[in-house]
DNA sequence: CGCTTACCGGTAAGCGCTTACCGATGTGCC
DNA sequence: GGCACATCGGTAAGCGCTTACCGGTAAGCG
């Protein structure tokens, strides 16, 4: 008699049955602290669970009680191409991914990881498979387009992260609009800077956009020359913002006074490359970024950004996500206030930058 | 008629079916590319997908074919009480998971993350947990007593990081031997430090045993003067790097030319520390770190330190899971070769270091 | 033109678990 | 001490899928 697939010894709830003497039904209400067993039926069955290190299939229990207790994550991949800087790019998604995690194990959810790299074609079923393992999705950075989401939003709930609500799905992001509103006013109206440009991220990011449009406004409510438009497309990659100021020098063109990139990451590709040409920060160029990952205050000059409360961002996430696979809950837009973190890279003193992180060692050069 | 727990319209193999005019075996067959369907019948199936937006149920599946597709990855998490630079000690296990990630995507595999706090005390119970959602666990650090792996083991496969192999385990771990063999003959020979010290990781950890042993006899060796023991145990994280070095200058001790720390993260929290009593890195002490995680080069002076190949680490423990999960195999330990980086901590000076990332920007100082 | 052979597709069993339902046992009361 | 009632535990159905098995139809052959 050959034995199927599952040759492997794996006890079953039989086994335990069958070892403490009771019935599968009884072993399953201990297991789950259900109905009221007597004291010896009780001890019985954990001893057998003991002795056999018993313990449930997880794809069965979630075929018969409907909830996996998993939730699925979804993000990007950078390509192979990308030079190796490009692993703290990781960061800014890793650090939500933290939030997801922790949050999620609050209340007894593991977190299935899946990454898509960026040219992959065919994301939605990606994103459709993960759907058919999990209780509900949270995806990263503008995935799916608005019918896609739609489709998978059929199987599972849905929530989104920086992007936009839709009929079907939720949305977590943060403040752009005030923090990049007190970003600008910083550089325009404290440091009166009169010529600044916007490195921009993806053109398909809402959160782009949302900073994109700000920063016209505010800076031209300061008054200053502003430079946009396709020679300052980047696409939040350190590559990214390395190459919009290579051309723009090739170009020989005149750089602003003042660059306010997309993020953190582009304004690290940013500043190698005006290193490289000897350009000084913030002497000749003032730089900031947006996100404050974690390497920024490492930077030289300290990067001034946007802190995004990431953790929370995540956290949120999964909060929202969490109240809709348990009921019909949730909010359809959550928004996270931002906090605007003043380091040396915009040309403020390095004395003037007020504690942002108290429980900080301070800063490495002490 | 009120409905279970299930009142989400979800389809299911036998909605496919009836839309399709076709039995549920058929369904699943075109679906799994078994047997040999007509094209007709093919074709109906696949449009009564489509039209259903049907995604079949993992659970059920994995229920049915003893497959789950899924494996998970078990670390340890730092507790609230850490300073927040804190964050960047993600970074040595993120890239891992980036590497395992990676790896289980190219077998259609999902990665199902869990960490636990530190001060956790049920570790075990999480581990089994999710052996139950899984095909196989990865578990980085120490995580479980040879019994509790034993244990575990006998329900699926594990690998374990930086441990070290059991009879019902496998381990990958990289090349600490020669790795540090190379850095303190760097340090004690070419650099001719006469006195130098180990900041060392958690005792439990073997990764830092085997390190702690090859510094002494290659110190020893180069006729340096040791300083090893209690005063210079650390754990690993930055706070604890940091908490050696103020205890030691509160005691009145004098530093060794060079200090050799455990990880990175290890020396970044001494870095800060020597920073904050005004001692310069490395014109006073050297120092050094092990990992080369991504924020290395950032750090002033730019850290001289052991690469170790973390996505590949990732990389490969996934491999050997798998092969012991699609079949009996896989080796039970694997040595992955490290490299030595040199940067400035070390008292090289800025062009000496040969450069070991070709593909990067460069240095941000340029 | 009737039979064998091949090919498709349907029926049903079973994966390991939860839980509704019901029968058996023990308790408290009159 | 016998009855109603509460308590506990067992039996069986069913979660959504895969797949062994088998019957029916069409094609191939003599």
């Amino acid at each position: 008699m050959p034995e199927p697939k599952k040759a492997k010894g794996t006890q079953t709830i039989y086994d335990v049955a069958t070892r403490a003497g009771v019935s599968i039904a009884s072993v399953s209400r201990v297991l789950n602290g259900l109905g009221t067993p007597r004291a010896e039926t009780r001890e019985k069955v954990m001893r057998a669970v003991r002795e056999l290190s018993f313990v449930p299939d997880g794809s069965a229990r979630a075929l018969s009680n409907g909830l996996k207790e998993v939730i699925g994550v979804v993000f990007r991949r950078g390509d192979e191409t990308l030079f190796e800087d490009e692993y703290e790019s990781f960061l800014y998604i890793d650090v939500i991914n933290r939030g997801i995690e922790a949050e999620s194990q609050r209340r007894g959810f593991d977190v299935l990881m899946s990454s898509v790299a960026y040219n992959d074609e065919n994301v939605l079923q990606r994103v459709a498979a993960m759907a058919g393992k999990t209780d509900g999705l949270i995806l990263h950075d503008r995935m799916l387009s608005a019918v896609g989401i739609a489709r998978v939003a059929s199987i599972v709930p849905i929530v989104t992260l920086a992007g936009s609500p839709t009929p079907e799905s939720m949305n977590v992001r943060c403040d752009n609009e005030s923090g990049m509103r007190e970003l600008v006013r910083h550089l325009v109206v404290d440091h009166r800077y009169r010529s600044i440009a916007y490195l921009s991220g993806r053109g398909d990011s809402p959160d782009n956009r949302a900073r994109a449009r700000i920063f016209e406004a505010e800076a031209a409510a300061g008054g200053a020359d502003i430079q946009v438009g396709p020679a300052w497309q980047g696409n939040y990659s350190a590559a990214g913002g390395a190459n919009v100021i290579t051309s723009l020098l090739d170009a020989g063109s005149a750089l602003p006074r003042a660059i306010v990139c997309a993020s953190d990451q582009t304004a690290i590709g940013a500043m190698h490359a005006l290193a490289q040409r000897g350009i000084r920060v913030p002497q000749d160029v003032a730089v900031t970024g947006f996100d404050d990952v974690p390497v920024a205050r490492h930077l030289h000059p300290p990067l001034t950004t946007v802190r995004q409360p990431m953790q929370e961002l995540g956290a949120k996430a999964f909060e929202v996500l969490y109240s809709r696979i348990s009921a019909a809950g949730g909010e359809p837009e959550i928004v996270l206030p931002v906090q605007l973190v003043v380091r040396e890279s915009c040309g403020c003193p390095r004395s003037s930058a007020p504690v942002t992180r108290p429980r900080s060692l301070g800063r490495e050069e002490g």
